[in-house]
DNA sequence: TAAATACATAGACAAACTTCTATATAAGGA
DNA sequence: TCCTTATATAGAAGTTTGTCTATGTATTTA
């Protein structure tokens, strides 16, 4: 699992890719679900999961014909903590992160 | 304080900004003291401070001829938050991080 | 005042990215 | 088997981004 913190951000960078990651992110849906609740093509939205897939922010599910996607919280929430213990070590909020993740 | 989640995936979304991010983490550094530390030019050094100050994840103090740059870890800390509880509503570590937020 | 130092800005160029249309592949239904 | 549906991939066009050199501006020093 890749877990680079400029990889995850670049895979987060986008405004369309944040559209999808909130839609899938308490649900799993289809590609052509995405594609009717967003507007860009289809192909567009198959570009921006396989970007998500190879950050490892997606899970899959395939069944016959469709596919479906859905956000791989854990490894986000994993992403977030490690921005904020690299760039954020002196908050009061990464210390009781990392108290709670240490525990 | 603009604090857009896409804005903030944009501004850390780079290797050499994230090598600047951590070397003004715990410290407090001119612009020249930077460009020591890195492989890139002075205007490179300085284009990408600007765009760390635009999404507001570094505070300035001006000194003379000399402008220290030192990041903002109250904000990053506040942007991660903030995309954890966006896209990972549901793991125990938001959870726990909300707790300690709110209380 | 003139030169030097520190930093920012402008402009150019190449690489990377986002989006599209067209097409390939694979599964299901008539 | 043929057609339709669902998704992925290829390739092209336009935009954005990262980097550089050249230059401008402001502060300090000789």
């Amino acid at each position: 699992m890749k877990m680079d913190p400029v990889l995850f951000a670049k895979a987060i960078a986008d405004e369309t890719r944040q559209k999808i990651m909130k839609l899938v992110c308490c649900d799993s849906l289809s590609v052509s679900e995405i594609v009717e609740k967003l507007d860009v093509s289809q192909p567009t939205v198959s570009h921006h999961l396989a970007i998500l897939r190879d950050a490892s922010l997606v899970t899959i599910r395939e069944e016959g014909k469709q596919t479906f996607y859905s956000l791989n919280q854990e490894n986000i929430a994993v992403c977030c903590g490690q921005l904020m213990i690299k760039f954020a070590p002196e908050t009061t909020t990464t210390e009781m992160l990392v108290k709670t993740i240490n525990q």
